[in-house]
DNA sequence: GCGGTTTGTTTAGTTGCGGCACAAATTCAG
DNA sequence: CTGAATTTGTGCCGCAACTAAACAAACCGC
């Protein structure tokens, strides 16, 4: 029983541990200048002068040395950071009800390139995938840009380490394909170098917010968001994505917000999948629903445009009001320093912010978490940003490693 | 604009950054050898013969150099580690309902001395903390050992970073106490050397079960559990505690389990609180309960020696479901890969196993979720064992500095 | 007793980073 | 315009934590 079966685990993972530290200061915008990144390192000026250079050599950030640029205070001006604008970039695509959609972004969450691939997605995930990774190669042929690997949002939880889509039954894919597959074999064949990832719609939207958004700043961000059906979660813990032990995380969609509401496909009645959703709301409002891929711009629409009308503005309140509840019994268990809303939630809260704030405060015990700043996403395409991040994480974590 | 405000926050942290992992190491008795510590640090031989032999210096651990003390494989046997016997101690110190207790704790979670203290619960925290706190310092001279810190558990939750009890309604103390500043007076006062520190009951039995019980190993643990009345919850995220932004996570007690169940203080009906603990279940099996002090004693005595009678084992199916229904809206959100119970949900889980799981599995959305192990509580004391994890807590992350 | 195996120990680098001294670039006071 | 004050960048030294490699020690089976 001496030992155990690995030998010696070598340790060459050596290469300047601050690094990976500081592009994400620089990739977040928290380091505009090296004073602030040396402050923020917690180290000598010179160790952040060191590393900076480094990761300009790397050819990720720009160091702009050139005096005058920065003024305000007294003493010399610090060096200015930014992100390199013709640096890496990593490939971005996103599958939703209503058509797929490509992107190159860079560093910073900076949308380089896009490719709108309106195109209806069919009962057959390795079309689907394949059509936009065609997309993605063709984006990053054109840009002539150095790419650090691909990530892709879809609207279904993501079991890990499996890979496959749960539930991606609103775009009439079979429960468990094994998508993170799929898509991985599709980078590779279309010669897209580097790693391949996916995820969940709605934990990259919140990531993305997290380091480019709404959420910046926040420690414990939870987000919830309504795409055309059902309800999605995500939390966000001290900058990493929260999934779980095996990916499942924040399905939030069957907390019980209305004992007498309608019955759910999980066994239960009322939950906040069925309750809160673009189609309840239509429902609640007495409007016919059209069809089921425009349904959140259909409800988006009639909340901006018909609010003064009394069964519109009805439907809203009851929806702010279960979805308060369902916002309360996740403060109650999750904490959160912050909430973000998107989709229709987020159309909710700018239609009456006191209404949802009141009902959370209410119904969340203790008075201090009550009063959790409620906001509403800010991001465009946010899925699409965060399933950058999930490629660009690798050379956030260790650039030396990831581009070597 | 120019750098912070801070002007050049120093490092001091330097002493072998290997020390705290390999004495967390042994503490969870995950290092019992030389060489597997080795391999579970990723550093050389080298490297962990010196941790070793510091923590030694230090009067933390033993290293057994003996030959003939482990046999089984070929090769060289490996030096023996384990906790120091006549080492460091915590103070660890918990307050319920039926009264109060003090021990001093050991590395490796080893109680070292107890002082049962039975003594009533007064409306007064400060003359209770005060009375448990004398007796912590009298078992402290007593033993002659060194002292690294003090822990101080409580019946509710605890905000932070204010340290004030926000329900400790069970035991009749003023909402909003300050039991931390309390705590940490009494111990100074007392002359008890190094930091105090407060948590709930039931995070701090988390924690303990997770380092040395039935939760060692686990990675996402989550802990539900009753006292006489009420339920708590805790949740272990990678060997820390994850208690949210401001303390009060997981507070599952109103999650809704039961749509028409009796209304609750929280302005809901069914809540996981007011439907599954002692009271709930001894009203369920109709039978008169005692005092509020002795109803888990009561609950459980007849939970395990009527269970053949009609109403008793009606109830507790009853609880077993509703139970269920809370665990499975927590798996959905949490996604743990272990879930510990204690108190009467730990007595429920031994009365029909399969019944619990089975509920659990039906109602959390993914197979892969449902299947979740559900493990009894397994250690004595475990919330007086997680009070002296949080005064160890320190040492594990720094023992250089903790003991200098 | 002898190879094979695993572990402890010693020695000699390697390196990330703190500490320090000094140079550079700006503001402000006069 | 000049000089002091302030803040930042840079070069150099040294420490301390670690790796790598070679060797010694303690077990096994034959």
């Amino acid at each position: 029983m001496n030992g155990k079966v690995s030998t010696t685990r070598t340790k060459l993972e050596r290469g300047r541990s601050a690094l990976g530290p500081a592009l994400e200061l620089v990739h977040t915008g928290r380091a505009p200048t090296r004073a602030v990144l040396t402050s923020e390192l917690g180290v000598t000026r010179a160790t952040a002068g060191a590393v900076a250079a480094e990761l300009e050599a790397l050819g990720l950030i720009r160091v702009d040395s050139r005096p005058g640029s920065a003024a305000g205070s007294q003493g010399r001006p610090s060096h200015r950071l930014s992100v390199r604008e013709s640096g890496p970039v990593a490939i971005a695509a996103q599958v939703h009800a209503d058509g797929f959609r490509a992107a190159l972004v860079g560093l910073g969450g900076r949308l380089v390139a896009t490719a709108p691939g309106c195109v209806t997605v069919t009962a057959d995930p390795a079309q689907v995938i394949g059509e936009v990774v065609d997309d993605c190669a063709r984006l990053l042929r054109d840009s002539g840009l150095r790419c650090v690997g691909a990530g892709l949002a879809v609207p279904s939880a993501v079991a890990e380490p499996e890979g496959t889509a749960l539930n991606p039954l609103h775009i009439a894919w079979p429960a468990g394909a094994p998508v993170s597959e799929i898509f991985a074999d599709c980078v590779r064949e279309a010669g897209i170098p580097g790693p391949a990832f996916t995820g969940n719609d709605v934990n990259l939207a919140a990531l993305a917010e997290h380091r480019h958004g709404a959420g910046r700043g926040a420690q414990h961000l939870l987000c919830v968001a309504t795409g055309h059906r059902g309800v999605g979660g995500a939390l966000v813990l001290d900058g990493r994505l929260h999934t779980g032990s095996s990916g499942l995380a924040l399905e939030v969609g069957h907390l019980t917000v209305n004992p007498e509401g309608r019955p759910c496909h999980c066994g239960g009645r009322g939950c906040l999948d069925v309750e809160t959703d673009p189609l309840a709301f239509l429902v609640a409002a007495r409007r016919e629903p059209g069809p089921e891929e425009s349904l959140l711009k259909q409800a988006g629409d009639l909340l901006r445009t018909e609010y003064e009308d009394a069964a519109v503005r009805g439907a809203a309140e009851e929806l702010i009001d279960r979805l308060g509840l369902g916002l309360a019994g996740l403060v109650n268990i999750l904490n959160p320093d912050r909430i973000i809303l998107g989709g229709l939630h987020r159309a909710l809260l700018d239609a009456d912010p006191e209404r949802l704030r009141a009902v959370v405060a209410d119904r969340s015990l203790w008075g201090r978490s009550g009063s959790v700043p409620i906001l509403p996403c800010t991001l465009d395409h946010n899925s699409l940003v965060g399933a950058a991040e999930l490629a660009w994480q690798p050379v956030l974590d260790d650039p030396l490693a990831a581009l070597a």
